[in-house]
RNA sequence: GUGGGUGUAGCUCAGCUGGUUAGAGCGGUUGUCUGUGGAACAACAGGUCGUGGGUUCGAGCCCCAUCACCCACCCCA
């Protein structure tokens, strides 16, 4: 018989049991915070009009998209985000109420060549905030950001702010063509990458005048508390009314932002970020962990005008994205959190092929108990296989029925930790598997 | 798209300056053990040495190409 090759598609991936456990333990974690906050659930398909995606993110994301032809000619392409989509959908539907407050745990695809923390398919755990252009929209959006990280064990981390508002500034104060702006923002995104002497070359190279990038740099390489950053900034820019709005904007969402609950020395204005998103229009920001390297772990910003580009009628948005492979990454490396079992809580073994319906009525009685349960689905007899099983997938109790115990109408129940093992009348079964399930 | 590295069993690797039938540990299956897991012992399964070509009497080893993976750049979650 002709096999087929065993590959999978370059930057994809397969989640085995154990990846599995951590992935949802991590998106129910998240969920239940965006839920907390009265986020609702939104889901879109896959694949859309290639023209959905198309110039609402840039150039270099366009070249990352799938797009292709399908078996109608119509050009479709996979999602490279989840804020798109969004966009789309509140343009298809102005009936919904706003602000209108969603959250979308999904994957999304982009042909990168994949490396350490990238992937070509991979997870966006998004909130965004539709029809709001207040502080508070964006302050909230900011707050949920270290209470999910935090939830998932993480200290140390940075989310960096600035304001696409503050960058424009920066281009014409320190005396740019307006079409360079975009080449400083590039230049300057890697300044704690490369330093300033780097990013000096770089603008250099792509054509600024010296002067023009000492200016540059001297607002960019701004640092310290937020405050001060933000005074500073705004003596800088006191000239460009748009700047100084922008640093006013930031002011006042990071004043609401302890009110959230959370602490505010994680947020760190940072001139220097840039983002390559066209889209955004206000406040940016990403979040950054030292170790293990892995880039940024979320992403997100102000977009005032991209439900407009589908609608003719802009909506104020304000959202973020959590990378959920970045994140498990960090995890994972940095040993945060235990992986949770996802086996049943229960195994009941089959003495026999006559006995065998027996012990699937067990197994229903204790699901109807709130226990997880399966019975051996094998092979019936040799206990020890059973409970060899049961071991290796980490099952904690282990219900042998067996005729002396029928004899008698008892189970013999086996603590799989311990090797304990008792027999008790079949229905106090379930009452006896949960005093084992809370003790372990 | 650009640059670098690596490809031997499911995983981690060994394989001496090219020399018969390619090995180990872990994992898997089965048995010792037709009423008891984690241990031990044994057996078995699993490899066209990534693929194609070349050099050679002879290639896992040398050369070329190609593919895949990893790392970095670009950009990003």
């Amino acid at each position: 018989m002709p096999r087929t090759t065993v590959q999978r598609l370059r930057g994809f991936r397969d989640f085995l049991p154990r990846d599995m456990a951590l992935r949802e333990h991590i998106t129910a974690r998240f969920e239940e915070i965006f839920r907390s906050h009265g986020f609702q659930p939104l889901d879109t398909p896959a694949l859309e009009y290639a023209e959905t995606f198309e110039g609402k993110s840039g150039q270099e994301a366009e070249t990352l998209m799938y797009r292709f032809l399908d078996h109608g000619n119509r050009r479709v392409g996979l999602r490279y985000d989840l804020t798109v989509p969004l966009a789309r959908v509140m343009a298809m539907h102005p009936d919904l109420p706003t602000p209108f407050k969603r959250y979308h745990i999904a994957p999304v695809w982009r042909a990168e060549r994949p490396q350490k923390g990238r992937y070509r398919e991979f997870w966006q755990c998004d909130v965004d905030i539709v029809g709001s252009d207040q502080p508070i929209a964006d302050a909230e959006i900011l707050a949920i950001i270290p209470e999910c990280l935090d939830a998932v064990g993480f200290e140390r981390y940075r989310v960096l702010i600035n304001n696409r508002k503050v960058l424009a500034a920066l281009a014409r104060v320190s005396g740019a063509d307006p079409d360079q702006a975009q080449h400083i923002y590039r230049s300057i995104d890697k300044l704690a990458k490369v330093g300033r002497e780097g990013v000096r070359e770089e603008m250099l190279e792509r054509g600024l005048s010296p002067a023009t990038a000492d200016r540059v740099l001297e607002i960019v390489s701004l640092s310290g508390e937020s405050d001060e950053v933000l005074g500073s900034l705004l003596e800088l820019l006191a000239k460009d009314a748009v700047g100084s709005e922008g640093v006013e904007e930031m002011r006042s969402i990071l004043a609401l932002v302890p009110s959230f609950g959370v602490d505010p020395a994680c947020f760190v204005v940072t001139p220097s970020l840039a983002r390559g998103l066209d889209y955004y229009t206000g406040v940016v920001f990403e979040t950054v962990v030292d170790e293990p390297r892995v880039g940024s772990v979320t992403g997100g910003g102000r977009y005032d005008e991209l439900v407009g580009q589908f609608s003719g009628r802009p909506l104020p948005t304000v959202g973020t994205s959590l990378g959920l492979e970045r994140i498990i990454d960090v995890v994972e490396e940095l040993r945060l959190l235990e992986p949770p079992r996802v086996s049943a809580d229960a195994l009941v073994t089959t003495f026999d092929d006559e006995s065998t319906p027996e012990s699937v009525r067990l197994a229903a009685r204790l699901r109807a108990g709130g226990i997880s349960a399966e019975t051996y689905v094998g092979r019936s007899g040799n206990i020890r296989r059973q409970l060899a099983y049961a071991d290796r997938l980490g099952i904690p109790v282990a219900l042998i029925l067996g005729p002396d115990e029928r004899a008698r109408g008892e189970v013999a129940i086996r603590d799989m930790r311990s090797g304990e093992q008792t027999s008790v009348p079949c229905e106090q079964a379930p009452e006896r598997v949960l005093t084992i399930l809370e003790t372990s």
